[in-house]
DNA sequence: GGAACTTCCTAAAGGCTTTAGGCAAATGGG
DNA sequence: CCCATTTGCCTAAAGCCTTTAGGAAGTTCC
């Protein structure tokens, strides 16, 4: 019997290439033992359940997407800093969808507080330092931008935007300078 | 034998309710026909498939939301009308939570294109009369606004925003405040 | 009352998940 | 080097979900 040499690491990258091909919901140990070529039984010594093999993608992809985001902010500021944060979110959606609905996945308080979650959001604090903000207006705008860019890649990933003018691109575009000039004035607290 | 009075419309209904009980991608035709005290080979008659009964939940979330939106519309304008529009949305996703999922499902595009996604699509356009927007800013707009409120409910339903200060009713509200804000001020093309 | 239709049923096949128990390959101490 | 232990993968089996096929009991309407 030739051994496949599966580990909980090899698998959960596997996965996450599924994932990108497939759809993150038609992950399953079935099809992950299939590219094995291995018994689905086999996977359950190295992964707790189905739902673990899902959250281990899930903080993978949390990894890329600090990594790329953290890599893309280095040395920007201001609104160079907020284009180059947002083009990450949009090309790693578009590129690995399956990783991005990973990255989306719900995780529970304890694993989320320890998923490099955090880290994005330290990262989009990161952008702010360029403009004129201070507490609590800051945590508001961390949540807008958040979900600006949350909400837009997942609507254009569902096919929102397409086959209609103008395209996507422009839109994102004129969105971003929208968000720099609202981070420029921010309005007072009526 | 009785029966048990089963339609597509009663099926579809239960389905959402089971959505809100137990989660959008928990509702299963094996679930549903336990609920109807039925077996579950009978729902085949009034259900193409599992992907039909997920489909039709999302069509009728749709319809609900859109109801909600056009009757908090009526008789508003501007910030006013944002605030309410902005409401509907964040009200309908926690009070509904797997149905809100289910408005969320991607649908194939003439099944969109017929759905009262299209209503809500106008009803967000027509907030923005209230504002001195052209085109193709008016687009741009709308997408900005549809990225934030979805964005925004489904990481707050995600948990993300609990658990910390400010909490999420008044970031909700200062977020709003900025939007009106912005749409008073959008930026001319550089 | 009976023909035609509809509703719901039983039966069965196929897929995914998960646990239990077993044999074989790798590892490493004597 | 060899034997014992650990580790990796297997077979078997049970449970649940989906979907199709075909049949029997209600309902409708002439």
């Amino acid at each position: 019997m030739v051994r496949a040499g599966l580990t909980t690491e090899r698998l959960v990258r596997a996965g996450a290439e599924l994932a990108d091909e497939v759809g993150f919901d038609q992950v399953t140990a079935s099809a992950l033992a299939r590219r094995f070529d291995v018994k689905v039984a086999s996977l359950y010594s190295h992964l707790k359940n189905s739902q673990d093999l899902r959250t281990r993608i899930a903080l993978l992809a949390l990894e890329e997407l600090a990594d790329r985001a953290a890599e893309a902010l280095a040395g920007r500021s201001g609104k160079d800093a907020l284009g180059a944060f947002a083009d990450v979110y949009r090309d790693y959606a578009r590129t690995h969808p399956g990783r991005y609905a990973a990255a989306r996945h719900p995780l529970d308080p304890e694993t989320a507080a320890g998923s490099a979650g955090v880290r994005i959001a330290q990262l989009t604090r990161a952008i702010l330092r360029g403009y004129d903000l201070t507490e609590p207006d800051q945590t508001h705008a961390v949540r807008l931008l958040g979900s600006v860019f949350h909400g837009y890649v997942s609507l254009e990933s569902a096919g929102g935007f397409s086959h209609s003018a103008p395209d996507s691109q422009e839109s994102w575009t004129r969105i971003l300078d929208a968000l720099d000039s609202l981070l420029r004035n921010w309005p007072a607290h009526p």
